[in-house]
DNA sequence: ATCCAGCAATGAGCCAGATCATTTTAGCTT
DNA sequence: AAGCTAAAATGATCTGGCTCATTGCTGGAT
């Protein structure tokens, strides 16, 4: 049922710098052995932010790749009048950069409190080319991105609000089973109503709205205002899946 | 102004098999010197298809990748219930195979006959492990795709109808202007007035009233009903980058 | 030239979701 | 525990784009 996310992960010697990182499982450097870890590790360095904090802002020189390893964050462009959308979030072991461009097309912000590793494009750049493996997963990054925003295509371009608003639930349960190694029920996230609006190309009152009538179909209960239990999973599924 | 998309192409042999392949400039092998493009061609087959014929199947085993050499087509979705969306059209010199899934995200139909190169996928992920750079190149194109992909998120969560025709027929006028290597503005399609809608999130209805409105408006001239001259590219592109 | 079939254009009415306004709640701080 | 503030929820109304129906084209076959 689910994807093993678990694959062969280097055991590191006390003293290497990414001991006690909890992404490397899910990051592109987990394919490194350690040695090669460390080398790459030592290319960049470590930075902690804040909820709120911007990271860089779309039209900033793209001079630095990130990985997360600790937080949330989401990633926004902006029209000239004001009107925003949010094109993605990105979670503990993300990467950020993939891109060929030397201007950042999106403006990333904290959600959570977050720690990143943070390199010199060029140095990176570099590391790659040395490092075919590196490069091929980042390939598959890609790909896997580009997949996941031509089902976000498909929501923006046909999907009702409803039917956004589940699948968006049911993504996040999916990560959280990821995360959990199991079918989980009650999802936590970080990203307030208006977030989720401006990712489901919606207004934050639509999203109020259906997250009532989900609460009151027993489809989910609110545990918090941004932890919500799935009550009825299949038939979040269903109505996800345009059946209902 | 524009982007060079010339680049160093080796000068081919007469009796090369890619001799007289009007797409190499465009297309992912145009990076390979003439002898490895020679292995490369050999891996695969070429083959010929009508407009309107399937070339696959979402939900097809992917065991084949293609580069389109001539002609073009569209990549769709369809929903349980009979909606379809689609998700993104090819021209040549188009690389379709960007994924790590062993099934076929989208269905994929010719919109005009075309040709293409034709790669079982095992022999083309072996090449590829042996020729980093265009495992590399293959990159790049993901990355650039990724970057599309984003922009009509934000033109599907947010532009008006208007905006998103207007943001389509500029987007066929760039490529126009590539392909061309300057400005243009007679723009020629296959695909219509559904596909259209269907990748714009709309109804095929919507799209003809707003080709009558710019019409009217005198932004455009329908030269036929395919083949659109652009009489006032900066209004349009105004209206596209919702300044007007 | 004329017929025909399928696409495109247009018209009338409707509705999902937006907008604008107000109330409620949650999570703070003191 | 009371008070405060920002977010969320709810209510009332409006509207852009959809739906359904009709008419108009156009390009290929006879």
């Amino acid at each position: 049922m689910f994807e093993s996310t678990a694959r062969h992960l280097d055991p590191l010697p006390s003293g290497h710098p990414c001991q006690g990182c909890e992404a490397r499982g899910q990051a592109i450097c987990g394919i490194l052995d350690c040695e090669n870890l460390a080398v790459f590790k030592r290319l960049g360095s470590t930075m902690r932010l804040c909820a709120g904090q911007t990271l860089f802002r779309e039209g900033d020189p793209a001079t630095r790749v990130f990985t997360l390893t600790r937080g949330s964050l989401k990633l926004s462009k902006l029209l000239p009048d004001g009107r925003r959308h949010v094109v993605g979030f990105m979670y503990a072991g993300d990467f950020l950069g993939i891109s060929v461009d030397d201007e950042h097309a999106f403006t990333a912000e904290l959600i959570e409190d977050a720690q990143l590793c943070c390199f010199p494009r060029s140095r990176f750049d570099a590391f790659l080319a040395d490092h075919p493996l590196m490069e091929h997963e980042l390939y598959r990054m890609a790909a896997h991105e580009l997949s996941a925003a031509q089902q976000q295509l498909v929501l923006l371009g046909r999907k009702t609000a409803t039917e956004r608003l589940a699948s968006f639930l049911l993504l996040l349960a999916e990560r959280a089973d990821r995360l959990a190694g199991e079918k989980t029920s009650v999802i936590d996230f970080a990203m307030s109503r208006a977030d989720i609006a401006d990712y489901l190309g919606l207004t934050k009152e639509t999203v109020s709205r259906i997250f009532s009538a989900f609460r009151a179909g027993r489809l989910i209960r609110l545990r918090a205002l941004n932890k919500v239990e799935i009550v009825n999973r299949p038939a979040l599924q269903q109505v996800a899946d345009c059946q209902g």
